[in-house]
DNA sequence: TCCTCCTGTTGAAAGGTTTCAAAAGCGCCG
DNA sequence: CGGCGCTTTTGAAACCTTTCAACAGGAGGA
């Protein structure tokens, strides 16, 4: 039903001229219709319908301060971990009337600075970060500036912001502790770059299952790679299948599902048998690690929940005047299957 | 290098009086600095250091106009199909200097058509789109609007937008008569819902294949799913294992890998061997479909040159007033893996 | 020396909305 | 019938930036 097009940018003005009524008005009946008598709102109403009325967000938004809008910087667009979290982001947004601004840093912290600088200039509420670096000087000046941040999937101990994470070190002791019990003794762990909180941890995990189970350090193996990406483990897979027979791990940890599937497939390719002659865990317990070549032991991480509970952490910061920080932290659970099994 | 926090919200006033110049001069650094002098422009940009000066873009779009950003609303982020698109779009978009919102509508028209309106609010420069449903009459009136639309993934031959798509037809028509080529007489289609242009489609390329090679067309069953996800393949793949060996078809054409994922992993589970007892095609070709239990023969899409033709074709309409509808097509590519390989 | 041209700089106006104090309208009680 | 309290409406100011016509000042040509 809109039938006035040539005239461009139709106002509250317009809207006001030909509903009757004053500009007050207008913007009541967009912010506070329950102040508005019912005749009054049909009428305005009726009048935004015939001009084609949209409610002009820059200048809203200008006026009023506050931009109803939150965003989210992920790590890494094609890792399906990370749009499962942006989907607990939304769903908890969506519930507050939120809209979320995803943005993908690409892994490359030039990007993430920009997104910043961007999502400032824009007066977001608060930003949801899987940063590539969570001590990089331009979180800390997001802070300053009086937007709220949230770290999703770091932890770090400072109270200026909150953040929400999985324990990785429990995770890493779980996965290291479960080939440990398969009765493997040489362990690669295959990760990087070393850059990465998680690829840290996730290894001092494994170093601990290592000690409590009193089998020498030396057994495990670190693989660094360049990044947690599904090329990245194959290139591993060749690396391992090139060592000889006495020297091969019978077992690989890998830092996240990515690599594992990567590492699986080059295994597959090149013959080496999984589980028989190569056990494989992964990490994250993305959908596809049970529809892999074989399926995928993983340690899992509750991934739509770390979302949401970012979410809430932020609006509460923002709506919250008795605000605290918080750290939360989940734990991970060992996920069993196929690329495990104890070989026959 | 920002001292001063307690005034709230540094504006272009306070730099300039900072800095000793006028409004006008500042703007100029923002939007002109060639036509700065160099004194000026160093004497300003530190008073912005000093100040923490952060530029409002609800003011400067609101007096500007333009928004230097625009969407895309992609159909389902789990899917990495829609994620690479994504990719492709944010790269031209880079080369642009603009920045892209990423809406997720899960397949839900409401949600759909919240972001649409959203999208208009904030008056971005244009929109790409994978619609639930292309002939949504959401989409005519963001283009009466005067906000360019362009489809991605779908076509239709109207010429009110662009839309950028690959020839399902084509793709449908090679994974089956590859089917067909392999000695398969009896062969399942599986996808859902019928809404979906690309399922219906990919269906009717199977049919002329099935008509090219002279095969009657009841040897081509249609098994209706109500999406594309890793669920309903499954649940497909428990429905095909529970026929009768006599009725079971021998292979299977899903309408794109995520199904095509589930199916496999459901045939894994109950001992359908892939590819002897049912071979599987899937389409899209996302990386995990290589990596999957038996790697996936699938139809391969251009899917980050999707994206980027898609931002092309509305970055020109944007901007160049010569703009001419188009609707561009691209042609897939069989690629060939274990989950079709000849039975021996 | 005067005038023109060019480079840099200025300041007021404009852009569409929300806010808020104040006015208007209305029913009701005394 | 006057006055009070309540609901509804009003209109001007404010939000912060960009734009643009006009201006200052200096170099160069006549």
């Amino acid at each position: 039903m809109t039938q006035e097009r040539p005239a461009r940018a139709v106002g509250v003005k317009d809207v006001a001229a030909a509903a009757g009524v004053s500009l007050g008005t207008v913007s009541n009946v967009l912010n506070r219709p329950d102040r508005v008598s019912a005749d009054t709102l049909a009428k305005v109403r009726a009048a935004m319908n015939d001009l084609g009325f949209v409610r002009n967000e820059s200048a809203r938004q200008l006026r009023a301060g506050s931009s109803s809008a939150l965003a989210y910087v992920m790590l890494d667009a094609t890792n399906p971990f990370f749009t499962d979290v942006a989907q607990g982001i939304e769903q908890a947004a969506e519930r507050s009337g939120l809209s979320v601004f995803i943005c993908n840093s690409d892994n490359r912290p030039e990007r993430e600075r920009a997104y910043l600088a961007r999502l400032l200039e824009q007066r977001v509420q608060g930003i949801l970060i899987t940063p590539n670096d969570p001590d990089d000087a331009s979180l800390a000046e997001v802070v300053a500036r009086g937007v709220p941040i949230v770290i999703v999937d770091r932890t770090r101990d400072v109270d200026t912001h909150c953040s929400v994470a999985v324990d990785d070190v429990v995770g890493g002791e779980l996965a290291a502790r479960h080939l440990l019990e398969l009765g493997h003794e040489r362990i690669a762990y295959i990760g990087g770059p070393e850059t990465l909180g998680q690829v840290r941890e996730r290894l001092e995990g494994a170093r601990q299952a290592f000690a409590s189970a009193g089998v020498p350090p030396d057994r495990l193996t670190a693989l660094v790679t360049t990044g947690l990406v599904v090329a990245e483990g194959r290139r591993a897979g060749e690396l391992l299948a090139g060592l000889p027979l006495a020297r091969r791990p019978t077992a690989a940890f890998c830092a996240n599902d990515m690599l594992a599937l990567g590492l699986l497939q080059q295994c597959v390719t090149l013959g080496v048998r999984v589980p028989e002659d190569l056990a494989i865990v992964g990490y994250d317990d993305i959908d596809f690690a049970a529809a892999a070549a074989v399926p995928l032991t993983s340690v899992r991480q509750p991934r739509r929940q770390l979302g949401e509970t970012a979410a809430e952490l932020l609006l509460d910061e923002a709506g919250n005047p008795a605000h605290q920080h918080r750290q939360v932290v989940f734990t991970p659970e060992l996920v069993v299957r196929g690329s495990s099994r104890r070989p026959a």
